[in-house]
DNA sequence: CTGAAAGCGCTAACAC
DNA sequence: GTGTTAGCGCTTTCAG
């Protein structure tokens, strides 16, 4: 019951306190065979190293704490999963928290994941209005599908190749008019819209109409102008309707059929991020996703390097002694940014005879039938 | 860049550093001036209190710890929301971390959060032949889907239910011949055949077969299974086909498509596990879930049960003085098990005319078509 | 209510 | 190589 600590180690092993700290975090400095000796003696004690005075005594640690808004949206699943591999090949671990969009319960993870001092922190926050990085983190932190205009570092998704990657798309199928929905000046969003003009710039055949209107996370704002552009007569109506949220993708769909249209055969439709809580409609979504892994990986990788970089100055103040001087400045550019490209996955909702020729589009390494296989 | 102490915000606030430490831990004890005073200090300085060292002096901590050996695969991602609930409804938060099962990183990451001294922690472990509860844990572990001979806290599935539900169910749909596949002689999943004999029992005039045969997590086993068994004789070939595990029965429909059958018409299949990530086959996937999410909770509830048994005796002895007895061995039975019942998804993978008389069975809590929603 | 002082368990110097 | 010692930043007594 009474937790063991290091010193009973040390008794039970008859060496001192300070060898059993030396076989544990600089093995290279015990004598093997004493340090056997005391890693059996740990063993049989049940010893567990207390993490707090660890750390508090200037350890270090090799956790790295990713705290994300939700666990079923998104890519989060597959941005764990990069993240995840790409920790372990640099010898770090990950432990993770939910923040389920709770803004409160978001800021007390933060504080105590850096706190508890780990290694680094990935971090993708809450979506909302006017979002800035943390002014003084304790610790490195990168933010995930998130940009700041001051200093820190960035992993985003490639939103105008989002756009530009669906509008090719359309393009391929055939499309002669496409008509996009959703809030497209909205952040975000107006560069999806970006991507989508120019990649049809390059396509003078095709009629580009942009209605600035619905909600990305309401679905019945998609049923609503699905419905009111099933309606238009037939000169007037699009055959191809890009959404810019995958919601507003199938909220449109569910909408055309109200209208006795059919999807794909009257009107193709396609989402534009990838979200595979939308995908459940009736009729499976193409739709454009973020390569989450690579972003969780991406974002591990810019981690890593802060920690390396944080460390090696650190070393040289203590070798250096008093000609001490800090190259921060240096090694911690104020502003880092990494772009990850998203890939098209292709289903039934743009699905068709002028279809099959973009098929090379389709993304092998994800198949669509085994979501599980893309995790 | 300089870390600020709580020393720091004292001086800055012009109290004394007790005077913060209380603001921040008995809010009651400190003038509502005073500790307005000091809060608006902290958010200018940006302190962070040092979590290691809070611990370190005695503090508490409201993080519950799990550790679940995959995300990608059965209820994980269910028995995490559970969890997250039932926790913020006692005011703890999750943090979690997955194992990968990988019995090293397992391991280490149980040693780091039991270091860490959170107040406890939520273990699903690496399914292995001979598991055991660790010895001497440092702070109260509830295991989940684990059972173990000595003392410890479980929460465990109900396999032989999930069998028997799964077994009547073909009964239901008018099965004549039933075919299991999958390792049927492996821990959990022999469980699972148990609960289908033990129902068809009561069915003398459906013929059951076990083949036991194809890993679990293997969905090409479940393709070679299923298109084989389709190549029987019409007398001889199953007409339900119940997989120890979706991800085998996801495979086993692409089998018997395969070969030219079709599901549900000329072969019934049905998973046992309830896995959402091998339900995106063409045809959804009828299972039987284990309450996953009810998991979590029970977990939750047990472990807080636990936690706040162990603060109680604590309380009592400072209060008593000397008349100090541990009347832990009530408070702490040597083990304690709950048990989770699963529930019937029924949907395209066996329906047809024989089966609508069964509809009753669905859950009416878990729409099929948004997985969202019960994630 | 406030301030001073005693550790929590450990790591990383430093002498031996 | 080994043993000794000074804090790490905080919470919690205990006197004022």
């Amino acid at each position: 019951m009474a937790k063991v600590k290091i010193i009973d180690v040390a008794r039970a092993a008859g060496v001192s306190l300070g060898t059993v700290s030396n076989a544990l975090n600089h093995p290279e400095k015990v004598r093997p065979e004493t340090r056997r000796l005391i890693e059996e003696t740990i063993r049989e004690l049940g010893y567990t190293p207390n993490q707090s005075a660890r750390m508090l005594a200037g350890g270090h640690n090799n956790m790295i704490g990713l705290v994300l808004p939700q666990l079923n949206h998104g890519f989060c699943l597959q941005i764990i999963s990069g993240a995840q591999n790409e920790a372990q090949k640099h010898g770090y671990s990950l432990i993770f928290a939910v923040s389920g969009r709770d803004e409160d319960l978001e800021e007390q993870l933060l504080r105590h994941f850096m706190g508890t001092q780990l290694a680094g922190m990935l971090f993708q926050p809450i979506p909302r209005p006017a979002w800035t990085p943390r002014p003084n983190p304790t610790v490195p932190i990168v933010y995930l599908d998130a940009e700041g205009p001051d200093e820190g570092a960035f992993v985003t998704a490639d939103n105008e190749a989002q756009g530009r990657l669906i509008a090719e798309h359309a393009a391929s199928c055939g499309a002669r008019r496409v008509a996009v929905i959703g809030c497209a000046h909205e952040g975000v969003l107006s560069r999806r819209v970006t991507g989508i003009r120019e990649s049809l710039s390059t396509h003078p055949d095709i009629e580009l109409e942009v209605l600035d209107a619905g909600e990305w996370d309401v679905s019945g704002d998609g049923f609503g102008l699905g419905q009111q552009l099933s309606r238009r007569d037939g000169a007037e109506r699009p055959d191809f309707i890009i959404a810019l949220s995958d919601v507003l993708a199938t909220g449109a769909i569910a909408g055309i059929r109200a209208a006795g249209l059919s999807v794909p055969e009257d009107i193709r439709v396609a989402g534009c991020d990838g979200n595979p809580l939308a995908w459940s409609g009736a009729v499976s979504l193409t739709t454009c996703a973020p390569a989450g892994y690579e972003m969780g990986r991406k974002g591990v990788q810019l981690l890593v390097e802060m920690i390396e970089a944080e460390q090696e100055p650190q070393a040289s103040h203590v070798r250096l002694g008093n000609r001490v001087q800090s190259p921060r400045t240096e090694d911690h550019p104020a502003r880092r940014i990494e772009t990850v490209r998203p890939f098209l996955l292709e289903r039934a909702s743009t699905r068709g005879a002028a279809a099959t020729t973009s098929s090379a589009h389709r993304s092998p390494q994800v198949p669509e039938t085994n979501l599980g296989a893309y995790l």
